[in-house]
DNA sequence: CTTCAACCTGTAAG
DNA sequence: ACTTACAGGTTGA
């Protein structure tokens, strides 16, 4: 197995802090090579290959930075997968510099660091199910529920350190062989539901704009669509609200700007930046969706964290999300109480629990409990 | 239009 | 052992 190196500082990107922190769902940390992985699909290639990762945590003086990558896939060059890597983890936005700025505008970041926290660009059909699964919901059952979308409902894709690596199911996959008392019985509960529905509504879409795959989808609406319009159609599938619609434009469609407010960013909106909006403020927001023709959001949206996300994002400017995603784990990682400063919660993935499913329904422990890095 | 209980499940904490 | 609270929300009344 031969690892590539790409550039890139450890202020800049923290593996630990980006690949399983509640973003991505679906990296598997081998903790004892120090090594994640994951089943990706590169663009313009037909089928699904395996990438596999790693950081040094220490540096040695004058040492380049770099993250490590190999790969398994029958066409994949190491120059594909190294741009898809760079695409993947934005390396074209200076988080450095993001940082600096945001610290300029805003003193609450003055003493912050960016832990190497960044926004991902992540397949979108897979960022919407992920984040229908993460309502109400912790990331170790979340983690749980993506791979086993993946293990019965994806495609074998091939074996790295005897362990098997699937594919994300599509819509189509999800609508042929899931139904929702299977996936209540796999441990989704009241998201089951949401989840058949939603892959019954992406396969009208495809339909509808006259597209044969989920991504086609979604890169016709962000093409095509603004923010407004774009979060309206996504809200338009069950189990789909305001937050998690924000989910997927700022980690699926690369909308930087976008703050998801959930109830952290809540509590430090109102705590650190006493941000409170007027009856006349919330009436102009309501206003504001019906004069955009928009039901559906003028019927899920909450006008006072609408008002929230709107502030943060005229604070802290075209990067907003990634500056939220830095608040965010920091607040997480302080109420939690149990992460030192600099790093957020780490989860583990054990190897030997992953391999053999068999067609019955058992799932339950295919991920080990939450672990606390001290 | 706002408010609020109900919703599944696994796990840590009482 | 047994109970309760809570987790990056959304829905429907």
């Amino acid at each position: 197995m031969k690892f590539h190196r790409i550039l890139v500082s450890r202020e800049a990107l923290k593996l630990e802090n980006v690949l399983q922190a509640g973003q991505a769902f679906r990296w598997i940390w081998d903790e004892k090579n120090d090594l994640y992985m994951t089943s990706i699909l590169i663009p313009g290639h037909d089928k699904y290959g395996i990438v596999i990762l790693r950081q040094k945590r220490i540096k040695k003086e004058q040492d380049d930075e770099y993250i490590e990558f190999a790969f398994k896939h029958p066409t994949w060059e190491y120059s594909c997968v190294e741009n898809y890597l760079k695409q993947y983890f934005r390396l074209e936005v200076d988080l450095v510099a993001q940082l600096e700025n945001w610290t300029l505008k805003d003193p609450n970041f003055l003493n912050i660091s960016s832990q190497g926290i960044r926004i991902l660009s992540q397949e979108p059909w897979e960022t919407l199910i992920s984040f229908i699964c993460s309502s109400n919901n912790n990331i170790s059952r979340i983690t749980k529920m993506c791979h086993n979308l993946s293990t019965y409902y994806g495609n074998k894709i091939g074996k790295f350190n005897d362990m098997e690596f699937y594919s994300f199911p599509t819509s189509e996959q999800l609508i042929e062989k899931a139904t929702e008392q299977e996936l209540r019985d796999l441990g989704f509960g009241y998201r089951a539901k949401y989840i058949i529905e939603t892959a019954r509504k992406m396969i009208q879409d495809q339909k509808r704009f006259n597209v044969s795959t989920d991504q086609e989808v979604f890169f016709h609406i962000s093409k095509n669509f603004s923010y407004e319009k774009i979060r309206e159609h996504l809200m338009g599938y069950t189990g789909v609200g305001p937050k998690v619609a924000d989910c997927v434009c700022l980690m699926g469609l690369h909308l930087d700007h976008i703050v998801p407010v959930d109830v952290h960013v809540t509590r430090f909106a109102k705590r650190d930046y006493n941000i409170a909006a007027t009856k006349t403020e919330l009436a102009k927001i309501r206003e504001s969706y019906n004069s955009l023709n928009l039901p559906i959001t003028k019927k899920k949206i909450n006008p006072e964290l609408d008002f929230i996300r709107r502030k943060l994002t005229e604070k802290w400017g075209p990067f907003a999300g990634w500056a939220q995603g830095i608040l965010f784990s920091k607040e997480v990682g302080s109420t939690a109480g149990a992460t030192v400063a600099g790093n957020v919660k780490k989860r583990k993935r054990s190897l030997d629990e992953v391999d053999n499913v068999d067609s019955s329904i058992k799932m339950k422990k295919s991920i080990t409990a939450p672990k606390i890095e001290a």
